[in-house]
RNA sequence: CGGGGCGUAGCGCAGCCCGGUUAGCGCAUCUGCUUUGGGAGCAGAGGGUCGCAGGUUCGAAUCCUGCCGCCCCGACCA
């Protein structure tokens, strides 16, 4: 059973990629570091996609399309911007390739460009030297745009999904009058992802702020959610920038306001990504294979028929026609799988390592018993029901298993989730433990540093709702007045 | 960027140290028969510029040199 997926208790890492590949999620491609989405994988993207679109539409913004080239000076221009990508761009130098008399293909060196273009890291550099053409008076303002995406970044190491040369993403980039309008912005992008995140994919999240040292480069304060994995490590999942007047200055971009008075604009950025992928995979799979919450499903209901003969195949195809109707009714998508080239337990395997919620297996037994064999993925629970009526047990069932794979995944971070007062607890729980560590932080950089360089764990955010409370530094003794959210992360 | 590993059939690998007939194995594929309530069995078949370029040799997957690519581990990052 479960051919070829290595254990998680044996070696997690290897089991992520086993299950990415063994589910036709994503593999490697030829190109470093870049990665083929394969057509399931796509399928549950765009499913993720469709309702982020629908939430960023509910709140008010469009999407538009920016270049994929960024030239270069215009990086230039945002200091702590381009320090936080140069070391991770690709720069395009030249435009043209010539065949050489032997048959090489090479660049064509008199075809170098005046200015090297960027493939952009991120869009705030191109977007904003836009912004400045569109803005000149409050009446322009708000302007809240989304785009649909691919970026690159050279990183160094890479994995399918959570880390790769080029990846999918949405950026969003807003422009406000005021300071407030742009961090209630900021802050309504972060709850819905968190939204997202908790209803759709069924992953409990924590949203809180970034540290200094982990604010994305030109922002004046990074939002983020963090979920924990099974292996007890954090993956952050979405961030949320107010990016103050950074970006306005650097680009000139101002606006006459309602007194008549010239300002700065003030704006936001935020993000998900394909890494959403790897989080859904991390969070809910087991050693069968993925896990994958109904509202994500790409197929939601898989039904497998058992049969000795054509005749009988017909017979019970014939029913299952009655069941699909229904189940269309209702809005839930299906696949009957009645081929002929592959025996049952071969499909029972397949549809378990694709994460397929329910499964529904019909023979002449059930045929003969108005019955029908229904198993749960998340459980791998097994039971015989009536066949009239199953399409309303499968929509109950669909909102049941959406409900409980959150809450096992919530459970499983509230008992992974421990409070440490002194650096020696610390230490020991994230050598002895992992997981999430709550402890006093004195908020310097210095201080944080210290403890990644001897653990390897970070502030993964300053949670929202980390209660007030009186204590003092582990390591420092100084003073703070809030715990934070410490963990290994991705 | 530092350390390690690997390039041989669609995939996963053996062979290489110690050069020598026709380069082998498992899975997958194709054909036939029997099967079908948890990844079918048997019989047969097809499929290879051994990463690329040089060199050594009567002879190179194997030895030497150079190049290219990918993966894994660390520091950086969503």
């Amino acid at each position: 059973m479960s051919k070829g997926i290595t254990k998680r208790a044996e070696n997690y890492s290897q089991w992520y990629n086993d299950i990415v590949i063994k589910a036709d999620l994503a593999e490697n491609s030829g190109v470093r570091g870049c990665m083929v989405i394969k057509p399931y994988g796509f399928a549950i993207w765009e499913k993720m996609k469709a309702q982020l679109d629908i939430m960023f539409k509910e709140t008010g913004h469009e999407n538009a399309y920016f270049p994929l080239f960024i030239p270069k000076s215009y990086f230039a221009k945002e200091a702590s911007h381009v320090d936080g990508f140069a070391k991770e761009c690709a720069v395009v130098t030249h435009y043209r390739l010539k065949t050489t008399e032997n048959g090489d293909i090479i660049v064509d060196e008199s075809s170098k460009l005046e200015e090297e273009l960027i493939v952009r890291p991120t869009s705030e550099t191109i977007i904003w030297s836009t912004y400045k053409k569109w803005i000149q008076s409050y009446r322009d303002l708000p302007i809240l745009i989304n785009q649909w995406a691919n970026v690159v970044r050279w990183e160094m190491r890479t994995r399918l999904f959570l880390r790769t040369t080029e990846f999918l993403w949405q950026e969003g980039h807003t422009a406000h009058e005021t300071s407030p309008e742009a961090i209630a912005e900021t802050n309504q992008m972060l709850d819905v992802y968190a939204d997202f995140a908790e209803q759709w994919m069924a992953m409990p999240v924590i949203k809180g702020s970034k540290t200094e040292s982990e604010r994305f480069a030109g922002a004046l304060d990074t939002l983020s959610i963090e979920a924990m994995m099974q292996d007890g490590k954090a993956l952050q999942s979405g961030t949320s920038h107010f990016l103050g007047q950074n970006f306005a200055k650097a680009f000139d971009v101002k606006f006459t306001s309602k007194e008549g008075k010239e300002e700065f604009v003030w704006a936001s950025s935020w993000g998900v990504s394909t890494r959403l992928m790897g989080a859904l995979v991390m969070a809910h799979s087991d050693d069968k294979g993925l896990v994958l919450p109904p509202k994500l499903a790409p197929i939601q209901v898989v039904i497998v028929p058992i049969y000795k003969s054509e005749e009988q195949l017909k017979t019970i195809s014939k029913k299952v026609d009655e069941i699909t109707q229904k189940l269309k009714d209702k809005g839930i998508s299906f696949k009957f799988d009645d081929r002929t080239t592959y025996r049952p337990g071969h499909k029972f395997a397949e549809y378990e390592l694709k994460g397929v919620p329910v499964r529904l297996a019909v023979g002449m037994r059930d045929i003969e018993n108005g019955t029908i064999e229904l198993a749960r993925r998340d459980t791998l629970e097994k039971n015989i029901y009536d066949i009239k009526g199953i399409e309303n047990v499968i929509e109950d069932l669909m909102d049941e298993i959406q409900q409980s794979i959150f809450r096992k995944a919530l459970k499983f971070r509230e008992e992974n989730t421990h409070k440490a007062d002194t650096y020696e607890e610390f230490k020991d729980i994230i050598k002895n433990k992992s997981g999430f560590v709550y402890a006093h932080w004195d908020g310097t950089p210095e201080t944080e540093q210290k403890i990644q360089q001897e653990t390897k764990a970070t502030v993964r955010n300053i949670p929202f709702d980390s209660p007030e409370e009186e204590g003092v530094c582990m390591v420092t003794g100084k003073s703070s007045k809030k715990r934070v959210l410490f963990a290994k992360s991705y």
